[in-house]
DNA sequence: TGAAATTGGTTGACGTATCAACTGTTTTGC
DNA sequence: GCAAAACAGTTGATACGTCAACCAATTTCA
């Protein structure tokens, strides 16, 4: 890994504020598609995602929910009882395994979505206007391995 | 680790989208360095970010950082408020214009960030190993381009 | 088989983020 | 020069995220 040519020094300078850049990044989009969310919805953007996530899906668990989007356990349960109440997803006891429910979008939930998702789509659109093919999946394969490294815990 | 069934195969497709992906790595990121600087440190990620920067910038504004952390102006100032009463910067009202104030790392927060730097930057360089300077290069600029994108509010 | 460990999910406590209202200061534009 | 607008920062209400304790069901393995 050790370059004599400066190229460590050079990605050292590149990598600096990363994460910063990163998180600078997440937080406007976060705070972008939330506004939307709201002028066409009334639902919050962890609901969005997950009642996107159980409409591409089909049936599920919330701890395959938790998994996939990196989300606290807890924090989805209450989500999830909420989205319950309003009637946009359904819950159900799995009958091989009594300790999980299994969940399922309901027709409500699945209208909204197919409403939403023209509009979120577009703005994804507009996002990456600009953006060649080839960049975007250097891009995105760059996210994956750092998505990736980011699971592990060792001390430094 | 769990068995990829059909479920997951069609997660992994919803999941090629972008600011999904973001997001998870973002939340993963996060929850990795938060670890780190509990275990160094006595202090969050927000204050660390804010030493940080200030360690690099030099004297500036509450607003300067509001704008560069892309953070809520209220919450940051609680947080200076706790960094100042830590003695970790200093604040002090600007001569010219007297609504603003200028902050000032101080020397405890200065040994602070020199302390925790290396092993910050050891992640970072952990984080990117294998991915070589040029695709680096594309992720941050495709990233930047984001970043700018996600600024129009304009609805879709 | 049965004790120990693991897993799915719920709840409570607490810190953090977000939104909006508000004070005081400076700038803008007639 | 003055009213209106914009700006810097503070505070409060409320929603959200995080951590840990906990219960019940299931799996592991001596």
């Amino acid at each position: 890994m050790s370059n004599p040519d400066g190229n460590e020094r050079v990605a050292a300078h590149l990598t600096s504020f990363m994460t910063f850049r990163l998180a600078r990044a997440h937080n406007k989009l976060n705070a972008q598609i939330s506004h939307y969310l709201k002028i066409y919805s009334d639902i919050t953007l962890v609901d969005w995602r997950v009642l996107r996530l159980l409409e591409a899906m089909g049936d599920t668990t919330m701890s395959q929910l938790s998994r996939l989007l990196q989300m606290d356990k807890g924090q989805l349960s209450r989500k999830i009882r909420g989205l319950v109440v309003r009637k946009l997803i359904t819950s159900r006891m799995d009958m091989v395994d009594s300790r999980q429910q299994i969940l399922r979008i309901d027709a409500a939930g699945r209208d909204l979505v197919r409403h939403i998702l023209p509009k979120v789509q577009e703005r994804q659109r507009m996002l990456v206007e600009g953006i060649s093919r080839q960049e975007l999946e250097i891009f995105l394969d760059v996210l994956a391995r750092i998505d990736i490294a980011s699971e592990t815990r060792d001390p430094l």
